[in-house]
DNA sequence: CCTCAGTCTTGATCATGATCAAGCTATATC
DNA sequence: GATATAGCTTGATCATGATCAAGACTGAGG
């Protein structure tokens, strides 16, 4: 479990010791696809690594409705952050998305190693600082663009340049909900490109026609952005 | 100056020798109301303690729109996250609403400094850790609840229990940029909510009727809240 | 006292995106 | 091969909140 634990970049600084003092305490949990991890508000004395698999992170609204606030793919930790926290809850819920494998590890135990590792302590403030400035892009985009925008922009993401076909991560309500979007107005907004001969899409994959087109909508179309059609008719027919 | 720094509390664990060399590179900064102490997207080098007034931190997009992310108050220090990047950029601009003093120290010579105080790192850590919740549940707020329902929660988070009359921080437009509405909007939410009895504003003062009702607000009126009638259209009459 | 600028309110209209409802795949399962 | 079932698409309608435009209120300075 050891060399596992080492696939996780958070652990890469510690010391052997260090590491066989965690391991003692962390728990293997495997995951089955729509299986729950943990409930958003529930007691936080641990966080995880991802081995194999893929979780969402998401957020409940009193009314039900979900938003995916992030995706994890394997060789990342998430939770973690809690840690600093005097009595902590999950601010999130953990679903696995596919059959998963988790390393589930105590926070207090961490977090007493951590006092003894500078270098793990810088490892987590840089992790930390990535996700502050992901948290922040994404409240822009929230705020200040348009659903469309945020598609573009996401598969822009996806989409080296230089490779214009590619394969959506996963299934496409889970990809709008990601993008704060309604699974009926990301599957318009697709339409919307491809008729505009931008992109045209089979299943999970993508192909893009007209890069520049997809980039300029995506830093264009900001919201009120007065200089491009209506997401909802087509501009060019 | 020390004194003064050690009102930062990510301070309050340096020794002296390393206060005395931090304030060796340290200046002191002062700012005229509308005055930029930086733009969206400089160079950061630098990050802030702020001693007096009130700073705001926003982005803007590219239409010109602006979204206040936060407003800073005295004591508080920002843009220290960035420190962590390899070339960190300021993701927002920040900018005096009042008269303000401000320190500026340098990033990286804070960076060495924290190598040397592992309990500076996790004030810290436990800082960012804070910011990040803060900034998940502002993601929630936007994908999830109306604005009827922020501005709600506003008004809860800023008049304690028992005390029903209290002031608003800032201008409204400002405020209402913090809450991601356009400050029309915000003016007719306040207004819907003096018409269904439950506050009244004189100025810049709030006083609050029926609590109840507001808390009901708040959490019940979700996107899609079929419970509660429309924004534009008070539900008691 | 008047004016000018900034802040706030109000009205009318419009656009974005959500909702509801139905149909259409495409796999899996029996 | 029939039939669920989940994922996706499409259409029609509606609501939230933005935009534009105009007017009202406030406070500071001449």
């Amino acid at each position: 479990m050891i060399e596992q634990l080492q696939s996780g970049m958070l652990f890469s600084r510690l010391s052997e010791k260090q590491l066989i003092r965690i391991k003692q305490r962390a728990l293997r949990v495997h995951l089955t696809p729509g299986e729950s991890l943990f409930g958003q508000g529930e007691d936080a004395n641990r966080f995880y690594l991802l081995l194999k698999g893929l979780i969402k992170l998401y957020r409940l609204s009193p009314s039900g409705n979900e938003k995916v606030i992030e995706v994890v793919s394997p060789g990342s930790t998430f939770a973690e952050a809690l840690m600093f926290f005097e009595k902590p809850h999950y601010p999130v819920g953990a679903e696995a998305l596919k059959e998963s494998e988790v390393i589930s590890i105590d926070a207090n135990d961490f977090a007493n190693m951590l006092r003894e590792s500078i270098d793990t302590c810088f490892l987590l403030l840089g992790d930390m600082s990535q996700r502050l400035r992901g948290l922040i892009r994404e409240i822009d985009d929230l705020s200040l663009h348009t659903a469309t925008c945020r598609v573009a922009g996401y598969l822009l993401t996806r989409s080296p340049e230089n490779i214009d076909s590619f394969k959506l991560e996963f299934p496409k309500h889970i990809l709008a909900s990601r993008l704060s979007v309604k699974a009926e107005t990301f599957s318009r907004i697709i339409k919307n490109m491809h008729e505009d001969n931008i992109l045209s899409v089979e299943g999970r994959t993508v192909h893009i026609h007209d890069r520049e087109a997809l980039k300029a909508m995506a830093d264009t179309c900001a919201v009120t952005a007065d200089t491009l059609e209506s997401t909802f008719k087509p501009s060019c027919s």
